[in-house]
DNA sequence: AGCACGCCGACT
DNA sequence: GTCGGCGTGCTC
């Protein structure tokens, strides 16, 4: 950047613009000074003084003047080699312009995985403390019982000792502090993982035969050393196990052996079998798009594509073929699949294709894992990374092709921590820098995608069949599975008062009869206090901005969470008049309790809640496909890369929860999920069923859903979207405030509402729409109070998005998510 | 993270 | 009037 263009000699720089681990604002650099004794380099990782204390950071630029007073000098290097290439240092700086996070932040994305640790408060009692006994008489409770657990603990980490006081300590602590009567120090935190070091046993003998002799009278030492001279290399842990410990200490002792540390790889992978798998043949529209890829591949441009095709259209062959073409080329590839869609099925098919060359990066590995994993990667030890949203950072060398597999999920946005990027746009961004061909895929594109699409900003690439292999395996065109939408109204007039119709009661019935299983479906991510009539359907909306209305026990009223208009509260539908007004509502643990109770059969339930840990997810699918249950109820999550074949009907209990969210997004993920459930019935030569429950059968997002017509439903929403003012036609910008304090939180709203607007319409930026404030949804979380205020910036601003976020001048206080995936 | 500065409520 | 709390800004 600027700083590169200050490089005027050749002669050794004397200063280094530096990321610091701190809160800063975005794209924020800290000048030091370069020791005559060190050379550094763009992308070292460095430790600086800031203030009274030391922290990390990283070189971004190399400088020869500056006008800076007081610079202080480097402290030390991280690692004698610089950690971070060119590339990702520009991407580091686009990360943090784009999400509005600290450069650091940015680089920490892309450093090493024991680079990601946090300095941690120790405290501890002073060696010396006679003045203690005589100060506890005028002691707080919580003051006495710190000291009583740094007496018996000694030195302590802050935030254990914090936990293991009762009740809140941390002002206490404090003051034990500031008297000198508990000292505190700063220390790093212990790293999350290590490289593993395993101890190794080495045959050390000379005369096999006279040592067998020496040990005639020690039958142990004797058979450890007979399974050396075979093996050659033991493991120690393994030996100790089989032959006793002593028998390796007696062999040591003797000088028959070695004990050697060496470093062992922990492999996800490690010990699996794969079947190796040939390339199938190609469908038409499968060949064409390949080769569209790998053309590209192969030009000087790097396009991105966008393949879209239903469930089994192909699209993973297509993928296939292309890393293939990839790495003929001498490239390397990345690709990204949400967490929930890494499925032993995806990984057998890349190690399939390109076996023992595919390195696997997610959360559910170990730390141990991923560290490894994460240094082979470096090393240029894979062909094929594959990974979820984090995995756009791996250090993967030479990479000549990007796919993002379902890019219209929203877990490629990391909306719960710092920095919220989008894996899609990181994909882009990285593409464009190193030259490298991106192909997103999808079922049903994001609204945004499909869009840049029909602009030529993207290739469209369409699958527009479902296939499975035939014999010959030459593909054969399956239907897709008849959906049969069900109306609630009628069922409700018709006297049914349970959360069955009578379709899918006599289909479940149907299924079980023979002995085959059913999946149920409901969207959880709830109703957010939604309200719609029971009658006719209707649901409550704003009048201003047409959203739905969330209803708030407090002061009984109906709050517009987009703009925060207040509305009172109805007895009666005001379409229909109908006192059966309600909200909307349904849990997972309801379905299974009415499913066991009116059927008499085992339900598994499947969610977030019942799934946690590492092997909850395996071990319920097994449950499942073992046949321990008849019907398995869940969330998202059974709506995804799921394979079951004796499943042959499908129901969503309430197609409404989620359609009335007061999100614009909303229809876009009903359709989505139907879509999604649709393809999830018969996938084998029988198309199974799928019954979707509604009090909304009219809806488009439902009607296109059951027809899984991806146009038909793009055409209304991206009309809907330009009426409203919403992406792809616009960009969002959401700032969040949360406090203790309710009245201060609402107060802190309105002001800062109205400083946006005032220094938005002070720079002329009169085409920036203010949204709010409105109170975010949760309304509150863990005591705190949380309002949001929206911006909606057209795509032609007088400035872009980063300066125009520069130019506000946001508050730390406040929280910014720059194109939020939800508004909920 | 920690320290200094500054603005409002509960006391002398 | 003043003490002190917490919210805010700064760190090369």
């Amino acid at each position: 950047m600027a700083a590169q263009a200050e490089r005027l000699s050749d002669a050794k720089p004397l200063y280094a613009e530096i990321a610091v681990d701190a809160q800063v604002g975005p794209d924020r650099t800290f000048t030091y000074f370069i020791p005559s004794n060190a050379t550094l380099l763009p992308g070292h990782a460095v430790w600086v003084p800031l203030l009274s204390r030391q922290v990390a950071g990283v070189v971004f630029a190399l400088l020869d003047t500056t006008d800076i007073e007081g610079i202080r000098p480097v402290a030390g290097l991280q690692d004698p080699n610089p950690v971070l290439a060119q590339h990702q240092l520009e991407l580091a700086r686009w990360l943090s312009l784009e999400t509005q996070c600290s450069l650091y932040e940015a680089a920490l994305l892309m450093l090493p995985f024991d680079y990601r640790r946090r300095l941690s408060s120790y405290v501890g009692l002073p060696t010396e403390r006679p003045k203690v006994v005589e100060a506890r008489a005028e002691m707080t409770e919580q003051e006495k019982r710190i000291l009583d657990v740094l007496e018996q603990r000694g030195t302590t980490e802050q935030e254990r000792l914090l936990r293991s006081v009762k009740g809140p300590a941390a002002g206490a602590l404090k003051r034990l502090v500031r008297d000198g009567l508990v000292w505190q120090e700063w220390q790093w935190g212990r790293p999350r993982a290590r490289p593993l070091y395993a101890e190794q046993l080495y045959l050390n003998v000379a005369d096999a035969g006279a040592a067998e002799e020496e040990l005639k009278n020690a039958p142990r030492q004797r058979a450890l050393l007979a399974h050396l001279i075979t093996e050659g290399v033991v493991d120690a842990a393994l030996a100790r196990k089989e032959f006793g410990a002593s028998a390796v200490t007696g062999l040591r002792k003797r000088g028959l052996l070695t004990i050697e540390q060496e470093r062992r790889v922990r492999d996800p992978l490690a010990g699996q079998e794969f079947e190796q798998e040939s390339p199938l043949t190609l469908t038409a529209s499968q060949a064409t798009s390949a080769s569209a890829i790998e053309a590209d591949l192969a030009g000087p441009n790097s396009k991105t594509f966008l393949l879209q095709g239903p469930t089994g259209s192909g699209k993973t062959e297509v993928y296939l073929q292309a890393l293939a073409a990839c790495i003929a080329g001498g490239k390397r590839g990345i690709m990204l699949a949400p967490e929930i869609s890494l499925t032993p099925q995806l990984i057998a098919r890349l190690e399939g294709r390109f076996p023992g060359r595919v390195g696997l990066l997610h959360s559910g590995l170990t730390p141990g894992q991923q560290y490894d994993t994460w240094w082979r990667i470096r090393q240029g030890d894979y062909d094929v990374v594959l990974g979820s949203r984090s995995a756009i950072f791996v250090p993967q060398p030479d990479v000549g092709l990007i796919i993002l597999d379902e890019e219209h999920e929203w877990t490629y946005k990391q909306a719960d921590a710092i920095p919220r990027y989008h894996a899609r746009a990181v994909a882009r961004k990285l593409g464009e820098l190193i030259g490298a061909t991106v192909v997103m895929g999808s079922a049903t594109p994001d609204v945004g995608s499909y869009y840049s699409a029909l602009r030529h900003d993207y290739q469209l690439l369409t699958l527009p069949d479902r296939v499975r292999p035939g014999p010959d395996m030459r593909p054969l065109v399956t239907d897709l599975a008849e959906v049969e939408v069900v109306d609630m109204r009628e069922e409700l007039k018709a006297g049914v008062r349970s959360i069955f119709s009578r379709a899918l009661s006599d289909a479940l019935e149907d299924t079980l009869r023979h002995g085959q299983q059913a999946i149920l479906f409901l969207n959880r991510r709830g109703s957010a206090g939604t309200v719609q009539c029971r009658d006719c359907g209707h649901v409550l909306r704003c009048r201003r901005c047409e959203t739905p209305l969330t209803y708030h026990a407090e002061g009984d009223r109906l709050i517009c969470h987009q703009c925060g208009r207040k509305h009172r509260t109805v007895a009666n539908c005001p379409r229909c008049r109908s006192g059966r007004i309600r909200f909307l509502g349904l849990g997972t643990q309801r379905v299974v309790q009415d499913v066991e109770r009116t059927f008499g059969v085992q339900a598994l339930r499947w969610d977030r809640d019942a799934a946690r840990g590492r092997d909850a997810h395996d071990e319920i699918l097994g449950r499942f496909t073992r046949g321990e249950a008849q019907v398995l109820v869940g969330t998202q999550m059974v709506a995804q890369g799921l394979h079951l074949p004796n499943v042959t009907l499908v129901g969503v209990v309430l197609a409404d929860l989620g359609l009335h969210l007061p999100d614009f997004r909303a229809g876009e993920r009903a359709f989505q999920l139907l879509c999604q459930v649709a393809g999830r019935a018969g996938r084998g030569a029988d198309p199974g069923r799928v019954v979707v429950q509604t009090y909304t059968p009219e809806h488009y997002a439902i009607q296109a859903g059951a027809r899984q017509d991806y146009e038909a439903f793009y055409d209304v929403e991206i009309q809907l979207r330009r009426e409203h003012h919403n992406p792809p036609f616009t960009r969002i910008v959401r700032f969040l405030f949360q406090h203790t304090n309710p009245g201060y939180a609402e107060r802190e709203a309105h002001r800062w509402g109205i400083t946006l607007s005032e220094n938005l319409q002070s720079q002329g930026l009169t085409e920036v729409e203010v949204v709010g404030p409105a109170p975010a949804f949760p309304a509150r979380v863990r005591g705190r109070y949380r309002w949001q205020v929206l911006l909606r910036v057209p795509p032609t601003p007088a400035v872009e998005m980063p300066a125009l976020l520069a130019s506000l001048a946001v508050p730390p206080t406040w929280t910014v998510d720059v194109d939020p995936v939800t508004l909920v």
